[in-house]
RNA sequence: GCGCCCGUAGCUCAGUUGGAUAGAGCACCCGCCUUCUAAGUGGGUGGUCACAGGUUCGAAUCCUGUCGGGCGCGCCA
């Protein structure tokens, strides 16, 4: 509808515009008139021309509009207020949409071609040292709904979970579990301060002990042995002495890694294995209930094993983009927008994150994706840089990268962090509220905007929760439905839309209106990145339009054409609404 | 100190490639069920769009500054 009247505008800004400088615009704004007195929508355009043209606004909307050419959908054109151009539609331009949904089904509004090429999206990658949180929660329902919705527009999404299986923090990981595990077996000794504390860190070493026995004890004086002290920030310290303490503490971790590793041998593997794979485990559960799918999980530790990184940095090295320097081995990001060069392979001969993370995008790269989109945590934006100018290093592409940051999800009990030991799993949410819930309550916020999650909301399952008006709506028509049935009517499809003529009250046109609308939504929510338009359209848009629909007509009436038009028209509404919250990964109930 | 994000109704938030009278939900007030699910619906109260300047036909939106909040500035991950 929008591109029709933005074809018309095209054809009739070209004499307008003749023998001047200036240019069509790239794109003509047409906009839903917000009021019904504006016509059905609305454009600018003269307003734009104006100071270009040098002509007053009203003058160039007065052009334009001579210029139009007719068109059938179109029963009226007004200029208005400064200069806007208002376009009032036929009715039956309206109306058409129902025949449209209805034959196109679950794939309306959908391009599956994948002709816009491959697309790899990366999210989560939730560190596997314990379950995830609220704020994994929200990169979570966003990654998977905007996957839905690339997939929906055209591209060729593959989706993929980067499991961060390799350095320190997985040794922290294992020496957490192994002092709770021979606490387990009798040994008395101090937990690290720089371990995990909470209780699935106690699980994770039940289950070892369960599997091995006491295969792994060692007598905690052994342990102990000659290990430094490991202080604790007084009160009151001030920041540079609990940084310093922080290093001491980071300190005994290390040489509780190192002894780990000498007294347990092979059995220092084993414990990793297990307690990563315990927490795989976990989280890949909670994905499951949270109805996210990838379709690889890709290991940093197996990427580094298989040799690749070598590869990458062999690779950099041949291009001239890295050198040495301090013993460690560097790589000239700043010349590529960075604010500083980064340490690839540190002085100790280990590779850094960063290092092993661009090996694997240089990996993804190699797998034929020329576009990689990231979903990360607000708090990574400062990692941009660096790996964005690697990557246009690599490509000559500064647009290889799409880098989209999620930011926090602060909870009415304050901040949760992964050491805080108690604190709320994504799992808990979902058990509490329910995945559709909170998916939907993560997915009608901006991403770019901090999120309040109101946890007794979520978990109250009241008729405050948004998502519930939106499957009601849908759950009212399938309801409609069954009562036709349950009276003895039945619904012919072909008379319904043999009479979309008789949808021609208000609530009926609202409600086409948004029927319209669906496209352009989809479009928009993928181009731009924001499924979160997508929530509100169907909230705000389309369930209300339903909704007061409802509440102003009966469908099961006596005149037959008209209840033939009516469920023709209601079943369009289920069918967008289904599609919608299918994208979003929210179910469409029947019954509720 | 430097960089990025944010500040819109009592609360939580939309709206920001400049457009017509700034919206929604919750809360609060007044209505609507003998009729397809009231998890619904109709109406109302509620605003210095943080503040001060600037740009122009027009600014919540763009620019500058100030105030307030969040995050980031490792040979951590």
């Amino acid at each position: 509808m929008k591109s029709h009247l933005q074809e018309l505008l095209r054809a009739a800004v070209l004499p307008v515009i003749a023998g001047t400088e200036v240019r069509v615009p790239d794109s003509i704004q047409i906009d839903s008139a917000k009021d019904k007195t504006h016509g059905d929508f609305a454009s600018n355009l003269a307003l734009i021309l104006a100071k270009p043209l040098g002509k007053s606004p009203r003058a160039v909307a007065e052009l334009l509009v001579k210029n139009l050419p007719a068109s059938p959908r179109v029963s009226k054109v007004e200029i208005a207020g400064p200069g806007f151009i208002n376009f009032f539609l036929v009715a039956d331009s309206f109306q058409a949409i129902v025949a449209d949904v209805l034959k196109a089904g679950d794939k309306f509004g959908r391009d599956d071609s994948g002709s816009k090429g491959k697309i790899m999206v990366e999210f989560v990658s939730a560190n596997p040292t314990g379950p995830m949180h609220v704020g994994h929660g929200r990169g979570a329902a966003y990654g998977d709904a905007i996957s839905n919705l690339l997939a929906a527009t055209g591209w060729n999404v593959w989706r993929e979970y980067y499991i961060n299986d390799a350095g320190r923090q997985v040794d922290i990981l294992a020496i957490s579990t192994w002092v709770r595990y021979l606490e387990l077996c009798g040994e008395t000794l101090p937990f690290p301060k720089r371990g995990y504390p909470a209780d699935y860190i106690n699980r994770a070493a039940q289950k070892i002990k369960d599997a091995h026995g006491e295969k792994f004890r060692h007598a905690a004086s052994v342990v102990m042995a000659d290990l430094p002290e490991e202080p604790v920030a007084p009160e009151g310290a001030s920041d540079k002495e609990k940084d310093a303490i922080k290093l001491r503490q980071e300190s005994y971790a290390d040489a509780l890694i190192l002894r780990a590793k000498s007294l347990l041998g092979d059995g220092y593997t084993a414990i990793v294995r297990s307690s990563l794979d315990d927490q795989l485990a976990v989280i890949r559960s909670t994905l499951q209930s949270f109805n996210v799918r990838f379709d690889q999980w890709s290991s940093e530790a197996a990427l580094v094993n298989s040799g690749f990184v070598q590869k990458a940095l062999a690779r950099l090295a041949e291009k001239g983009l890295t050198y040495e320097k301090d013993g460690a081995q560097w790589m000239r990001t700043e010349e590529f927008g960075d604010e500083k060069d980064r340490v690839l392979v540190k002085a100790d001969g280990a590779a850094t994150y960063f290092c092993n993370d661009l090996a694997y995008h240089i990996d993804k790269l190699d797998r034929g994706y020329p576009l990689l989109m990231d979903v990360w945590g607000a708090d990574h934006h400062g990692y941009i840089a660096r790996v964005r100018a690697a990557i246009e290093a690599l490509t000559d592409r500064k647009d290889a990268l799409n880098v989209q940051l999620i930011q926090f999800v602060t909870l009415s009990s304050g901040r949760m962090g992964k050491r805080s030991g108690n604190f709320v799993t994504l799992q808990d949410l979902i058990d509490e509220a329910g995945t559709d819930a909170t998916r939907f309550f993560y997915l009608m916020r901006s991403h770019e905007q901090h999120l309040e999650f109101d946890i007794d909301l979520a978990r109250s399952q009241s008729n405050d929760n948004p998502v519930f008006y939106v499957q009601y709506a849908h759950a009212r028509v399938c309801s409609v439905f069954a009562q036709l049935k349950e009276k003895g009517g039945n619904y012919d499809e072909a008379a319904g839309l043999a009479a979309l003529h008789r949808l021609d009250n208000e609530h009926e046109k609202a409600l086409l209106v948004q029927l319209n609308r669906f496209p352009e939504v989809i479009r928009k929510a993928a181009a731009e990145y924001e499924p979160h338009t997508l929530a509100f359209y169907l909230r705000d848009g389309l369930a209300d339009a339903f909704h007061s629909y409802y509440n102003a007509h009966k469908f099961i009436v006596d005149d037959a054409e008209l209840q033939s038009a009516r469920f023709a028209l209601i079943s369009a509404a289920r069918q967008v609404l289904h599609v919608g919250l299918t994208l979003l990964g929210v179910s469409a109930p029947e019954k509720m």
